[in-house]
DNA sequence: TTATTTTGAGTAATTAATCACTTACTTTTT
DNA sequence: AAAAAGTAAGTGATTAATTACTCAAAATAA
């Protein structure tokens, strides 16, 4: 990975996680990224090449997120950590957690594959505390933390450790 | 409105919300609308008049339908009323909803107009049952409607049903 | 007629992508 | 070691297509 090619991607995600895949130009990420057009190309075949980098890029970043939670033996350790994920978004990962959240709403651009093994983790972890539809729960605990990376990642509400507090309480965490 | 006009605010709509308004140009909305793309900025100045009209259109409904929760006497009414939004969404304001939420990530769109009211309207139920943090809960509520509304109009989940007898239980609804 | 709506050809700017070409390193050959 | 050959990184001018938008003329309605 040359210097140029770390350049164009973070100069791409931080630009596309703003203004939208659609709205940015290869012209505009070359300008910001101090890099000729061409050489966008040259890396990356189109523009959709560059995105897809983008993605595979964070894509690494989740599977080592969500490898952490798996291990935790007590079922209440496990819904701890992935009900932390969005109260511990971190600067670096901003912008890329704010592209992959507004892909979502972009037609086909959607991917499962990152929500498909949380519902299972969750849905076991509910099922070992004896709750009475562990399917449900663990279906609504994924809906809960896409609102809240939502909140978070949109408007930052200043009050968000009480909401983490009251929700907590309610699963007695 | 003419019979045209509404023909373009549908398929501009439609298009908007599918593919993303970066993503569509007034050439695909006018082709879509069966009508000639001049008339589009004769009615509606420029292409972002025409994402305004669309707009306020939806803004009027979302008015009725918040009138409708206020109006409630009992607190949990209320709170039966505004969580039930998500799950409420029919086929003719799909694309309406889906386009206010995709706009929520395209930067400056973001309008809190409609979330304020609803949040007071939240604080005032919770504390009418003795919630400990009112506040804290109505901000989680919103949050949690905001996780629902937006898996009903990405993923359209089939145990939706289930999911809204567990969070129901949760409030004691 | 007079006024309004609608069209379709036109514009300048921007778009994603390609092109021939230069530069800086390695590797291979002598 | 020196020379030659090969390779990858990078540039910037250029392309054809698309973009948002304009306008004079035609169709339609009053």
């Amino acid at each position: 990975m040359t210097e140029k090619q770390e350049k164009i991607l973070e100069a791409a995600l931080k630009l596309f996680a703003e203004k939208g895949y659609a709205a940015v130009s290869t012209n505009k990420v070359a300008r910001a990224a101090g890099v000729s057009e061409g050489l966008i190309f040259r890396h990356f075949t189109n523009k959709e090449g560059l995105l897809e980098a983008i993605k595979q890029q964070g894509m690494e970043k989740a599977q080592s997120l969500l490898g952490s939670m798996v291990m935790r033996e007590d079922p209440k350790d496990v819904l701890r950590g992935i009900l932390a994920f969005p109260f511990n978004i971190d600067k670096e990962e901003y912008h890329y957690w704010r592209l992959m959240y507004a892909l979502k709403w972009q037609a086909e651009k959607y991917d499962h594959s990152m929500s498909h093994p949380m519902r299972k983790i969750a849905a076991d972890a509910f099922k070992a505390l004896g709750y009475a539809d562990p399917d449900a729960e663990a279906e609504l605990i994924l809906i809960i933390i896409d609102g809240l990376a939502t909140a978070e990642l949109l408007r930052r509400p200043q009050n968000m450790e009480a909401v983490r507090h009251t929700l907590f309480s309610k699963y007695e965490l």
